[in-house]
DNA sequence: CAAAATCCTGATTGGTCGTTCAGGATCGCA
DNA sequence: TGCGATCCTGAACGACCAATCAGGATTTTG
């Protein structure tokens, strides 16, 4: 338990790290169903035993490579997000950043991954519960605040909500599989304008050209 | 390649198709990542070495099964729908017959399944592109049918049913997931409801007592 | 009714992979 | 400097499982 604590010796720790990222880049690579013990070795530099050696088994690498995951996903959220802002420019804050973080090779194939390992694994489904939760707390505080200052009309937040958290899921999922009738440059516009009718915003206050300014980085920070 | 046609002895035909409904019960049940070759066989009461007999590999089994899953929903799709009716009627009849394809023990599990497979397995893709396609045409019948009849209204009827599928595929997996916030008896009525605001329907038109009449059967006719 | 084709099975095999193991290197510490 | 803990590795083990095989039963056909 006691860690090593001194100043040029944090190499086993950072060996960890890499292990876990590369496991993040297996599983999207191959899914859990093709991720071998090697891969991850391999990925990340190492031999298989290594793995084996920090991560108790396989099966524990990828669960606790799905955590950091979350962890990610958390900071990526609140980093990006909450400065001052309408609901109007919160809302279409959180549909780009939201629609933009499956593009990114893999990301939603990681989601749908996710899915699959929670119809049996309860540790899986516990994660996928956790982020859900958030995603749509963070959704309802908008539409919240966008009710309270009159800029936003629904009869049923709770839906509304619940609703357009799952349309991501489903544009998504069409993204990720690469369905020709949903190209992914088309998914944030079709969410936004979904989000307007259930919010009862004016498409045009959310919708501008894709592109509209670069002040800051819009994009995910870097993986997950 | 020559059948056996005479008359008493379709038993092969017969075992064969028991392998495939069993494979598609596997499937369910363990996905693609558990399904084992022994399952499939103990589940059609014969052997291993016989499910490898009539179809050549496993993959194959599966895939094949897959196919059959394919038919039984087309099958579904246009004995359940089609008599002459309102586009309203139609609507509500295609929430319906989509949400409630799922309680039913893991089919829609077995979608999500479909989904990962379609990552990397083009065959799987394949067969995902073409429900999806037949049942976004489905869709995009009975919206015609409404703009012409004057029931709907809608300025942009291919985004709607691209979300309008969308919106189910992701219900669909909180559903699958026991997602405490989308109990199953709800996703029809989220979806209705959603339905109704794309298209301009009145939602009181298009929801009713969850249970109205039991005419015909709504459900399904078995799996798939 | 025989020969041939089809259908079916239990036992075996060959390969893949997660995990273990024995030992070697490196580091913290006194 | 030396000793114990931590870190790391290649090699070997053993479980699991898809696919093969050799042969037996049953059906078709000529």
């Amino acid at each position: 338990m006691s860690a090593r604590s001194s100043l040029a010796a944090k190499a086993p720790e950072e060996r960890r790290r890499r292990i876990l990222a590369a496991a993040v880049e297996v599983l999207k690579e191959k899914g859990f169903a093709g991720a071998r013990i090697a891969d991850v070795a391999s990925a990340a530099g190492t031999s298989a035993a290594l793995v084996v050696y920090h991560f108790k088994t396989l099966d524990g690498a990828l669960a606790e490579a799905l955590g950091s995951v979350e962890d990610d996903f958390y900071d990526s959220f609140s980093r990006a997000l909450p400065p001052r802002a309408t609901a109007v420019q919160r809302l279409r804050l959180l549909g780009e950043l939201g629609c933009e973080s499956g593009p990114a090779v893999g990301n939603w194939a990681l989601w749908i991954e996710v899915w699959v390992r929670a119809l049996r694994d309860s540790q899986a489904r516990a994660l996928r519960r956790a982020l859900d939760a958030r995603w749509r707390q963070t959704l309802r505080d908008v539409v919240d605040t966008g009710l309270k200052e009159g800029s936003f009309t629904c009869a049923d937040p709770a839906a509304a909500v619940v609703r357009l958290a799952a349309l991501m899921d489903g544009l998504a999922v069409q993204v990720a599989l690469r369905d020709p009738d949903v190209p992914d440059d088309q998914m944030t516009r079709l969410w936004l304008e979904a989000a307007a009718a259930e919010l009862g915003v004016p498409p045009k206050l959310l919708i501008k050209a894709p592109r509209a300014r670069a002040t800051t980085k819009l994009t995910r920070p870097a993986r997950a």
